[in-house]
DNA sequence: AATGAATGAGGCTTCATTCAT
DNA sequence: CATGAATGAAGCCTCATTCAT
């Protein structure tokens, strides 16, 4: 939903915004080191450099604080990850080979986000904020399906979409939090494109269900 | 003799287990309802039908009294997917059919249990805890699959029985918590063993790795 | 204090005599090794080697066990104090060095014992009993000063004895309490008999009080 | 970074230095009213008159509250005898006098400070506490020996003013506790001054013990 | 706009006491 | 007589939130 014209935004403008991302961060690092429930307040204060009451002015209580700062940061790294995965893919097979192969290039590149990430959904309590926050990841990988060259005309792609980055995220947090590192590469790169292709394949060749 | 009273006994018997059981069914039912950090000793002893004090009686704390609960719930889901993994398979693909076969009968059969399990899984904090759970229902799949005939001769089973659970366990987790209802069975299940069979099929082709 | 008939029956005879003494001594240990405020019932139920409930039997409640047993416990120092206070000195000077001399020879002979005394003495909580020992103690001092024969007759003893008393218990207990040792005794019993015999005489010199 | 930012920040300047002081009165009240082990944290934020939490904004835990509360209280007390007592004195005799004169003169001025100061010292529980307090008490008399004319050379004053002060202070304990008023003075402070003077007298012709 | 001192509800845990066996 | 499992009031402490400056 693009407008014409930018409207013109609070007077306050960019040091508002500045202190409202240093809370952002500092709620990031502080869910990081200690965990969602530990954090505290005052944390995200010292951390942040600004004084307690301070944060009741850009947020209204703690929960939104995460609210806000979970939707922000899950944005940016989606966009990420669908940059990134802008290749011109051919086929569905390709699309699977090439969607694989950039999500671990983000994954190995920017591990501690990642970690975050996983420490994050496994956090949220709002279910509501979980499916929107996974909805937006499945989109980006629905998009990059769809315009494989060899994709059934008029299929939903949100069902494979779902199932593929399903086995690729859960992959990753698996690996961890239970192993609590990354496997090496190679090898692992080619179990997850065997699934995932296998398990596409198999989506494409059923019929499409009826229930989502 | 300076410390040698100051034990609180156990008590024991029966009366004794009936009390720990209903200590432990008003956790989870606790941990469904509120999430585990937001579980108070008091909502337990309310749920438990039992006083404050009792608690302390057979759990020294509130860590135990969940360390211990979740350890035997985990370990009750587990014997039951091992129980309907008996069946005598014999290649590993036939493996892995069966072994999305179980699991899908054991989770369409329960799915309260199972959308218990995958609510708890999420709320867990203390990363240990986690992955002794998650390491146990590996082992599980891992004997399953060892078994099969053509299995190559001294290969670690673990690796590629964390693929396989990872696959299954998220793919049921995501269906849950996103979609929040079951997909129509027939199909899933065809996705679920093309993207499983795919994957561990990948990963037997691999050499094995070295480093965990 | 309250109701008369508040009578939980207590047990009779010599088995039951036994068990109490148990308890009194548990509460001692438990005094002596945990200071007042943490004596706690089970303690002293594991130390006496009997049932939680078996103290109720005996005792109303915690308070009263230590009522009780303080009482018994001083009546039993005192007796000691005063056998060994009954030799047949002559003047009072010389009953002053006798009472110094028999007090250290008891106190050096059972370190323990006083220690435990200066402790539970401090503990007392209910200045009624802190006085009722006290002037028990002060009258075992003073029928020995009475029985000196220059004491000048129709004096009344226990404002002498009161201070005797006073400057040779403070004088122990400071030592056990502060130094945590006793002092060499030579020296010590000379300054203490200096202090006491200037004490007593110059109280002796002094005309008879009206007011305590 | 990681510990950094776990403090907490006590308040500072003239409102603050009030709060505190008023959380050590209330302290001391209450220790006076129900003894140390009884007082209760919400007693003393409730006679302070602050809220439950503020306590914690001065005070780490209870037990601090105390030991503050406790030293500043008797180094107050302290300060006052010594000052009383920086009579020039010439003779360790005429220091006795003095001593007991400037003493008794403290006590008969302000008997409810010294009566708050003798059950105080029965309520410590914490023996390190008691020793600090008792042994600063001693310093100030020991000061004051130490300054006589006639003081021998070289001789270590502590062992001397310990014996002083603790009669002069268990006098004024044994009083206060037992005889639950103050005796009629001129007699007491001859008595007091004939004790004192007898014990320091004897303990200076004993040569200097080795154990203190 | 920014601050941080003050607040108090609420959490965990202990322990004296009771009562059914 | 004896027991000890069960109880719950009460204690200490934390921390999200408010409000006067």
């Amino acid at each position: 939903m693009s407008s014409a014209h930018k409207t013109r935004r609070k007077p306050s403008q960019s040091r508002a915004w500045m202190t409202s991302i240093a809370i952002q961060d500092a709620f990031v690092i502080s869910l990081l080191e200690r965990g969602y429930e530990q954090v505290s307040i005052r944390d995200i204060a010292n951390i942040a450099g600004v004084g307690l009451g301070t944060l009741y002015l850009y947020f209204p209580n703690k929960e939104s604080i995460a609210a806000v700062t979970i939707r922000r940061w899950l944005r940016h790294l989606a966009r990420e990850l669908e940059r990134s995965g802008k290749a011109e893919g051919q086929s569905v097979q390709q699309r699977c080979h090439a969607l694989v192969q950039h999500y671990l290039d983000d994954v190995f590149a920017k591990p501690k986000a990642w970690q975050a990430l996983v420490t994050l959904e496994r956090r949220i309590t709002d279910p509501e904020l979980y499916r929107q926050m996974y909805t937006h990841f499945v989109e980006v990988v629905a998009v990059n399906l769809q315009s494989a060259s060899d994709w059934p005309v008029g299929r939903d792609p949100f069902p494979v979409a779902f199932l593929a980055f399903s086995l690729l995220c859960s992959a990753v947090r698996d690996a961890l939090l239970v192993l609590q590192t990354l496997p090496q590469r190679a090898g692992w790169q080619l179990q997850l494109e065997g699934a995932i292709a296998g398990g596409v394949v198999c989506a494409l060749q059923t019929p499409e269900p009826d229930c989502p």
